[in-house]
DNA sequence: CGATTATATGTAGGACTCCTACTCAATCAA
DNA sequence: TTGATTGAGTAGGAGTCCTACATATAATCG
């Protein structure tokens, strides 16, 4: 059972964070790369795809402090971003209605222009993705999942808006159906692993025990099947 | 086969590239507190552990330009780095013997000392990379492999001292060992996915050609298994 | 040998990141 | 109404990260 490499090797969780940092570093190093060539930074540019993402006429606008927790730094660093990004026009700031304290960031058009095209992923980290073979994707996918979900209960990121925490989310409702087992009850179809979202705007999520619950069942792969 | 999410979702490489850089985020905004803990900075942290994995005495010294490659930032930055390391007592620049106008990085004891404290990697990340059951573990470990190795062949990441394109490294050397099927011909053990290397001090890279030889028999899976 | 050309590093300057500590105004709770 | 909390912003400082440019050495080619 336990070979000579064993004892040899870095814990595997070890190398697992090295191979992600690696891959981080490269991602980190297109972002600027795509970033630049529009004139901003991979800050500015997360900011701008975030708020183009979230941006809907019923949702209330995003605030500096939304930026800074989805992007994981303070708020003095978002609200230099924010800064930078108004004084290019792309966002505005307007009061919110909702709390005199606080400010809504909109997008004008131009930066409703920009977030298309900026806000996208490098190239060269969407073709080796794309170059795995689709189930290796798939299983990737769920994969980082539950690590952004283990994330998530750690407090190291800000919640994202996935399926696996949504009150829509079904999990094996089908069962017999290999590739589409699961259900969306907001659109009402069933779907696969390959279909997860990571950010999807209709996602409504649940609390925190009833979250648990769903997520076990997710995690814990389609029931056996019923003995005769 | 297609369902109604097939039409209504993103590509799912890009759905991996949006998940790989959340995990990111979290990355980077970890070692940032982490490195920060030891009066660093990610940068320099990062420098500082590639300089401790990399440094042997029959090996010679990195330079400011590996620096450069392996962190996928520019030579003056990491120019910049290298400077707060030296100021800081933990590096030491010395005349490169081979070359007049290059400069040998080598651990002071006091860099030596900190690299095994902030080079490691953010406690929350190696937690939850923990937590994923051990097959999964080895799972990601495989695909994250394959990840870097596409970054690699796209020239956006520097080589990766893997086991996957190493002269030592026989793919399904033991077809029947489900458990480590592969060998290691430099401690001349066999050794599973598992145990595979990102960045091992005994790796020596193949030639592109024989690499990809390696690498197609490593990825295509254990052989079939022979017919009687 | 001497004149290129290429390489390794470093400097300069500027925009931005990112932090802590602080201010200010609005809100909420007692 | 007082006092604590919250949202945003400012101030100041070290560092990141870039493009250009400068300097020295090395390799190459007549």
């Amino acid at each position: 059972m336990t070979a000579v490499f064993d004892s040899l090797s870095d814990p595997l969780p070890r190398r697992l964070a090295a191979g992600l940092s690696r891959l981080s570093v490269a991602l980190r190093a297109g972002q600027w790369r795509l970033a630049e060539a529009h004139g901003l930074t991979p800050t500015q540019a997360q900011a701008l795809a975030l708020l183009a993402a979230r941006s809907g006429a019923a949702r209330p606008a995003l605030r500096v402090s939304d930026i800074a927790e989805h992007l994981a730094i303070t708020r003095p660093t978002a609200s230099d971003a924010v800064t930078a990004l108004e004084r290019k026009g792309l966002i505005r700031r307007q009061p919110d209605p909702r709390d005199a304290r606080a400010t809504g960031l909109v997008l004008t058009e131009a930066g409703t222009a920009l977030a298309r095209e900026a806000g996208d992923w490098p190239a060269t980290l969407l073709d080796v993705a794309a170059d795995l073979p689709p189930p290796e994707q798939e299983a990737l996918l769920r994969l980082v999942t539950k690590l952004i979900r283990g994330l998530q209960l750690r407090g190291a990121i800000a919640p994202a808006r996935m399926c696996a925490t949504c009150r829509f989310f079904r999990p094996y409702a089908h069962p017999a159906d290999a590739a589409t087992p699961h259900h969306c009850s907001f659109v009402d179809a069933p779907f696969g692993d390959r279909h997860l979202r990571l950010d999807c705007a209709e996602q409504d999520p649940l609390p925190d025990d009833e979250a648990e619950v769903v997520w076990t069942r997710f995690v814990s792969g389609p029931p056996a099947a019923t003995p005769p």
